[in-house]
RNA sequence: CGCGGGAUGGAGCAGUCCGGUAGCUCGUCAGGCUCAUAACCUGAAGGUCGUAGGUUCAAAUCCUACUCCCGCAA
């Protein structure tokens, strides 16, 4: 089948590699412009972007697909199937039309919870007890297109993001696989209007720790966050980034040390297993305590 | 030239300003104690102090260049 693949990040990868393995023929690849990123604030090609030029396959990244230069572009590669997965783009009616067949995107929440942006941090910060990935027919609105297959995958206890991500990432590759090939018996469902939730944006002012917080939150809020932005807390005026924590028995006033790094919050207390000093790795807890003094009590 | 932190036995750190014996918390190994333990006690092994130059009687420490890791910011 002949595939224009558009997607950006990390999470986009496995799908792309899944496609070329599978036999298909990715006549385009699209995504996001190389931004300047990383130390030395220079331009960086993104993870697809960089996959696909090792894979050898035709990249393009344009700014905007609203102009209709580019959308005559991208309609002459007479693409059977888009498969859309965290473009970070909007793509108008022109741009849906084009494939012979259909643009497919990959999304990875139990739509229509968690349509948007951050779906994977948003479902582990609300305490959802389950989580998943949906193969949908797009549509001009975010995220409201008809299902064709919707997976679920329960989140553990101490599940990161970091976790969820790889996990729901290869099975929307395999998930994709399995669509292409039975395309013709699926059954689109209809969205429901009703549990419809939108995933914001991770803004970084929620990234701080507040410890008067219930520990159960405090501990969504850690493992949500993991690793990018990450939750982080300030130690003896130095910040600390938090990435994997467990909700434990404990009481004492909220930001009380009890002891090790388990911390006392709102209500119970949550024990750090894995924190990040700035300018040094990810350290088990253990280990960043050596050499480093806890106070009684954080703030 | 976006801002900043770091590289010291296997791990995490102190020591660097004010050059002069290589230190701490763990781990490892050996022995001891204990009904027993991620317990405790004793002892041991293990380090080109990131690399290359320079200054000096003497450099982990001062000077220069370079490599690698990371936080912020995007």
């Amino acid at each position: 089948m002949k595939i224009v693949f558009m997607g950006t990040p990390d999470f986009s990868v496995p799908v792309l590699d899944a496609l070329v393995e599978a036999g298909h023929d990715v006549i385009c690849v699209y995504c996001q412009p190389p931004r300047p990123a990383g130390r030395g604030k220079k331009d960086r090609p993104s993870p697809v972007q960089a996959r696909a030029e090792a894979l050898g396959l035709q990249v393009r990244y344009p700014v905007s697909l609203k102009g209709e230069a580019e959308q005559a572009k991208f309609t002459a590669l007479g693409a059977d199937v888009a498969v859309v997965v965290a473009y970070g783009l909007i793509l108008p009616q022109a741009v849906l039309d084009a494939p012979k067949q259909s643009c497919l995107n990959i999304h990875a929440s139990l739509l229509p919870r968690w349509r948007g942006a951050a779906p994977i941090h948003r479902a582990i910060m609300a305490g959802d007890a389950e989580t998943g990935v949906c193969i949908m027919q797009m549509e001009a609105g975010l995220d409201t297109g008809p299902v064709l297959i919707r997976q679920s995958v329960p989140i553990e206890a101490l599940d990161t993001t970091a976790i969820l991500h790889d996990r729901l990432s290869e099975l929307g590759a395999r998930l994709i696989v399995h669509a292409l090939v039975n395309l013709a018996e699926l059954e689109p469902h209809i969205q429901s209007n009703d549990g419809v939730t939108y995933a914001q944006k991770i803004d970084k002012a929620e990234a701080r720790v507040d410890w008067t917080f219930a520990a159960v939150e405090v501990d969504r809020l850690i493992r949500g966050l993991s690793p990018f932005p990450g939750a982080w807390c300030e130690i003896n005026g130095e910040r600390i980034k938090l990435l994997e924590s467990r909700v434990i028995e404990g009481v004492g006033d909220a930001g009380q040390v009890l002891g090790g790094f388990r911390i006392a919050c709102g209500a119970g207390a949550v024990e750090i297993l894995k924190a990040q000093r700035q300018g040094k790795r990810p350290m088990d807890a253990g280990v960043v305590l050596r050499g480093f003094e806890m106070p009684d009590r954080l703030t």
